[in-house]
DNA sequence: ATAGGGTGCGGACCATGGTACGGAGTCAAG
DNA sequence: CTTGACTCCGTACCATGGTCCGCACCCTAT
């Protein structure tokens, strides 16, 4: 079962182009092309989901490309390692968009409740 | 009560050209210049301020740049929207983060039971 | 009055994660 | 066996939010 690139891309809803930028960025390899065109196959899709994958968990490219160099597992205290600190930035950026959230959700109402004076949404970002 | 534009970067925890570059952006006024150098006030502070909160609430410096033209509340109904729309992307964000962060901490907890086979949080995001 | 540090300004550069371009080669259908 | 779509590859460019550089000028303390 191989495909083109187009098909890889496609397979994970992503562009040609970021298929190429992370084969760049040594995410994915460029397999050998047989007459010119490169075949991947359902390893590289693979691949390429966890990639996917990893970056919606807030991981950075840098990052995962770390998580693929520990190769299936061979280093688990470090795969821990970057586990728990991405949980950790994950729970300081959840708690700050909760506030912020709490914050907003308040002025809209309070702008809501009245058109007198000025708008406490753009007047509380003054204090 | 004036300053220099080093005292106005620190008053907001910015650095100088922070500053100038939010003046670049037509976030920031650049003063009138009394015999070379440029003077700010405790207005600009606010100013500042106020786009370091906005920016803390995920706002971007684009729309940060609408809510100051909105100037002081004339155009509520446009805050609110801003708002609004702000607040359903914090929720969209939020989910997500959340769903990220259990999931790597269940696959931490997996990791950290056992050390046989595959490293479960690097398999996790092969499927 | 002179050294040092801060300021003004334009422009270049940075990281991150892509996206677009152009020319040559390749493949599949008609 | 040609046409049109797809691929390869390097390079350039994009948005976002800054950061740094270099030169000239200014201000303050010694």
């Amino acid at each position: 079962m191989s495909m083109t690139i187009s098909a890889l891309a496609r397979s994970n809803g992503v562009g040609v182009e970021t298929v190429r930028y992370y084969q760049r960025r040594g995410l994915l390899a460029t397999p050998e092309r047989g007459a010119g065109i490169r075949r991947y196959d359902a390893a590289d899709a693979r691949r390429l989901g966890f990639i996917r994958s990893a970056q919606r968990a807030g991981f950075t490219l840098e990052q995962i490309g770390e998580l693929l160099h520990l190769d299936a597992g061979q280093d688990r205290a470090r795969a821990r390692e970057l586990a728990s600190e991405r949980i950790a930035a994950l729970d300081a950026k959840i708690a700050e968009m909760q506030a912020a959230r709490a914050a907003l959700e308040r002025l809209a109402r309070q702008c809501h409740a009245s058109d007198e004076g000025p708008c406490p949404i753009i007047a509380a970002f003054e204090g």
